[in-house]
RNA sequence: GGGCCGUUAGCUCAAUUGGCAGAGCAACUGACUCUUAAUCAGUAGGUUGGAGGUUCGAUUCCUCCACGGCUCACCA
């Protein structure tokens, strides 16, 4: 294989320090390294000792290995600083202290490197926990240099593209990532204690349900079927409920072909959780002890900084989606609203008109009431708020309220301006079901091709009985932003997608269709 | 998809009105056995994202293309 950099003469000359390694007879890849202390385990534990206790445990050497990311040299002595775990140590190499092919092998050594070191730990004359080297074994050779130490990597397209670079360079990428794994484990905790199961259901659909999103196609050889690309999995746990698994949750990726934003990629990972015998005022109280407790245990406290705001976690505010618009109103935009102007949608268009927003032609009043909230409401969502009793236009799947059959019992989340969750009372009756979807189909023949499909067997399904239940779906990426102080969604995927480099974009460039060939 | 902005050495960034393409770090050579962005002296490193155009002359002005960022639309 011909690498892409072979003229690069930075690597040109680390590949000349391989030939000599080899030609000296050291194997610059070995197999494998004995450490008696990951780099974190000794700051755990050595960092207190000061200089007169770690003199007394000098006989005790530590064994420690990570990658070089600076180097310092002397002549005759040379500081190195290595990294592993997350953390970082210092170790000191000293021409009368190691082996003389040791000292000759650090002349072939370069930052980006492994290596290993066994020795006894010390402080400098600055204080600093130090190993100092007696054996020095390379454990990994690099031949292309690392960015810069101080500056780091900050040209966002190639920290996406090379996300190891830039987790490398800038510790701070690596926590994000380490909070996004904590935020699942704590999630799973959660919901564990409750007496939840986990679940997986299909990614590839027959029937792209529920959502209103546009699907992925692909298409499966054997059976001669078309797939979607789930955009939703509840419809599938909501079976499990009829099934009789009365908790249900799933932590994994959905698929929309949208548009990608700061707040959207087109694989975007989701919980979704269902728990029988509840509504969605349950979830509320659930959702709020879940992400409270969430917020203590990853970062410490109730209160968190993004992006210049401070949130907290003790202050959870609810308001239905009418009384929202109303609260919310901007007077350069005219006399607010009151909540019954809210239902006719000759005001509403007017309402938005005077927000200069152009309402589309042939929408419900639920369309145009979420197209106002958007408009309104949405950005000064910066503190936990509940929002809820939606339209019943925009919510095919939920529960209508019982004395307003034009709202149902749905709640969304919004924290720090965007919309972290989403949940309802779900809808059990198998024939308002059935008319629900058959009025996405009448919407779908007009022309909305985000309408819902029907899918005949979840109707049976619910026709075998389902109990009361609640179900909610939470953005775990939107949710990892919030407790990173992250603006973009792409900083909390560790390979968000973007187009093909030039030159090296793959055979399957050009878009795939449907069409079986045997 | 639309609008705006960006792309210069491995990395981070300069370059006056269109007039020899530069610095810091990294690299290389040398000095240096407690440094912390080590220091000092020296050396090398470029098809200025790509293709055209205007011009005596283009990193700079124009057109097209590629990729990215922000934003709007769509959505979660």
């Amino acid at each position: 294989m011909k690498l892409p950099v072979e003229e690069n003469p930075l690597y040109l000359q680390r590949v000349a320090k391989l030939g000599e390694i080899r030609s000296r007879g050291t194997d610059p890849y070995p197999r494998k390294f004995d450490y008696t202390h990951s780099l974190p385990q000794l700051v755990a534990e050595m960092g207190s000792l000061d200089s007169a206790a770690l003199e007394q445990r000098q006989d005790q050497a530590v064994r420690a290995c990570g990658r070089i990311v600076a180097m310092r040299g002397f002549g005759k002595a040379c500081f190195l600083q290595l990294a592993e775990g997350g953390a970082r140590l210092q170790v000191y190499v000293k021409k009368d202290q190691v082996p003389a092919e040791d000292f000759e092998l650090l002349g072939m050594l370069d930052v980006g490197d492994f290596i290993g070191v066994d020795g006894p730990l010390f402080r400098t004359k600055t204080q600093e926990l130090t190993v100092l080297v007696k054996k020095m074994t390379l454990l990994s050779k690099g031949l292309l240099p690392l960015p810069e130490k101080w500056h780091g990597l900050t040209d966002v397209e190639l920290r996406y593209r090379q996300r190891y670079l830039d987790l490398v360079v800038n510790p701070e990428v690596r926590n994000t990532f380490v909070v996004r794994s904590r935020v699942i484990q704590e999630l799973r905790r959660f919901l564990d204690a409750r007496r939840y199961i986990e679940v997986e259901t299909p990614m590839m659909h027959p029937i792209a349900g529920g959502a209103t999103a546009r699907p992925f196609k692909t298409f499966h050889n054997a059976l001669g079927m078309p797939f979607f690309l789930r955009i939703a999995p509840e419809l599938y746990l909501k079976r499990l409920i009829v099934g009789g698994l009365e908790r249900v949750y799933e932590i994994n990726r959905n698929f929309r072909n949208e548009g990608v934003s700061t707040q959207h990629n087109p694989e975007f990972t989701m919980l979704e959780f269902y728990q029988a015998y509840s509504d969605f005022r349950d979830l509320m109280a659930l959702t709020e002890e879940m992400l409270t407790g969430l917020a203590e245990t990853i970062t410490g406290s109730r209160t968190v900084s993004y992006c210049g705001h401070t949130i907290s976690f003790d202050s959870w505010r609810r308001f239905r989606l009418k009384e929202a618009i109303c609260h919310f109103w901007d007077e350069k935009c005219g006399t607010a609203p009151v909540e019954e102007d809210l239902a006719d949608a000759g005001k509403l268009e007017r309402l938005l008109r005077s927000c200069r927003i152009e309402p589309p032609k042939d929408s419900s009043a639920g369309q145009l009431l979420g197209l106002l909230f958007e408009t309104v409401v949405e950005e000064h969502l910066i503190q936990p708020t509940f929002i809820f009793d939606y339209p019943v236009e925009l919510s095919p799947l939920s529960k209508k309220c019982p004395d307003d059959p034009s709202t149902v019992e749905r709640f969304e989340l919004y924290i720090g301006g965007f919309e972290i969750a989403n949940a309802y009372s779900e809808l059990n009756d198998p024939m308002d079901q059935f008319a629900r979807f058959e009025e996405q189909v009448r919407s779908r023949g007009r022309g909305d091709d985000e309408a819902h499909e029907m899918d005949e067997d979840y109707v049976r399904a619910l026709a075998y009985g389902m109990p009361p239940t609640a179900g909610e779906g939470i953005g775990i990426d939107r949710l990892v932003m919030i407790l990173t102080d992250s603006r973009s969604i792409r900083d909390v995927i560790l390979f968000p997608h973007l187009r093909p480099e030039q030159g090296r974009s793959t055979e399957a460039a050009e878009p795939v269709e449907e069409k079986p060939h045997a």
